[in-house]
DNA sequence: TGTACATCAGTGAACGCGCGTTCACTGATGTAC
DNA sequence: TGTACATCAGTGAACGCGCGTTCACTGATGTAC
């Protein structure tokens, strides 16, 4: 059947990248095949070396694109109020039973970091790139310590919760972060 | 060669879970095969089998010895000044560069809650029982809420500074860290 | 205390399976004239 | 605009390898008499 138009092959890269920005999330980088990856993009894993070089280069890609999602409301400068406002409903959305069941689309940072952290790849720098990010969106960039505390807060009160199966015991840690995040701000 | 005497294989035991504890920390429950527990254990993996029932119930096992290890200071009923003494030395090693670059000997809900928080086997369960118990004895029992907050800082600021490869900006973050938990404590 | 024998900890080969990556092949696309 | 041909996106079989688990076997240990 191929070959197919350079649309065509835009449109599989970002089906590609699509798929695995949320397999990696839901299962982790290593549960995730390349095979995984393609089958949920719709093709077969042959193709998958005319798109990126390798796996770890896949799960770099992916892991921005994961970020640009989440963080997107929040870094478009517009006025200093709209912002302000972004950043509460990110962090209220972040504290959310919604985003302890919802791995697949929720922050990358905390469902990748522990096993990122112990790789040596171009996914790990990518991820320690966007721990800067995120905390200065958080801070709104004037003061690093801040940001990485509220960041710090937030990846660690998720992956508590995410240990928890009932709903009722999980919302006292997702208020545990919530009261220590409004005291990290005033 | 054998049988073993029944005081041989509980050091066997031993050897299997302290080799588990290490290396799933090091490297996560995934990375980590049954045969490299049993060669780091001095044994060939054949006789796994012999001492738990699957993989799951082994990392369940190493997972709750990893804990006994870590907050095993702290766990001790003494006068109540030398608890809260253990508790100061515990976040200081806790916020330290040193655990940062130690995940083998460190906090295991750190290096392996965002994975087993992924799971539904025993170790997950054993995981959220012990999210439970550091948060009770980090708050000396009296405040859930407290607890978890101030865990969920110490896992969070952890897993970010493991994505950072220099020391220096590393740092940034463990101090954040530790300003955020003596902000939560007064 | 000594002997006969059942138990079972540990070995090492084997099982079926899935992994990341490679490769010959296909045929529509893009290009040169 | 039409024709000839090189390119290359995607397919599907194959590669070498390591996984968790099983199993026949061994011989020292523990037990029954």
């Amino acid at each position: 059947m191929p070959r197919v138009s350079e649309a065509e092959k835009k449109k599989s890269r970002k089906r590609i990248l699509d798929a695995a920005a949320r397999l990696i999330r839901e299962n982790g980088v290593e549960a995730t095949s390349v095979a995984d990856v393609m089958t949920a993009a719709g093709m077969t894993h042959g193709g998958f070396y005319r798109h990126f070089a390798n796996k770890d280069e896949l799960v770099r890609a992916a892991f921005l694109e994961a970020v640009d999602r989440s963080v997107g409301a929040m870094d478009v400068p517009e006025a200093e109020g709209a912002r302000e406002e972004a950043r509460k409903r990110y962090v209220a959305t972040y504290l959310s039973q919604e985003h302890v069941e919802s791995r697949g689309t929720g922050c990358p940072i905390a469902a990748l970091g522990a096993e990122l952290g112990r790789g040596d790849g171009a996914a790990k720098k990518e991820a320690a790139a966007s721990v800067d990010r995120v905390a200065a969106l958080l801070a709104d960039g004037d003061d690093k310590q801040e940001g990485y505390e509220k960041l710090a807060l937030l990846v660690g009160t998720i992956t508590l919760a995410r240990l928890v199966d009932d709903a009722g015991p999980r919302q006292l840690i997702l208020d545990a972060g919530a009261t220590a995040f409004k005291r990290s701000t005033s």
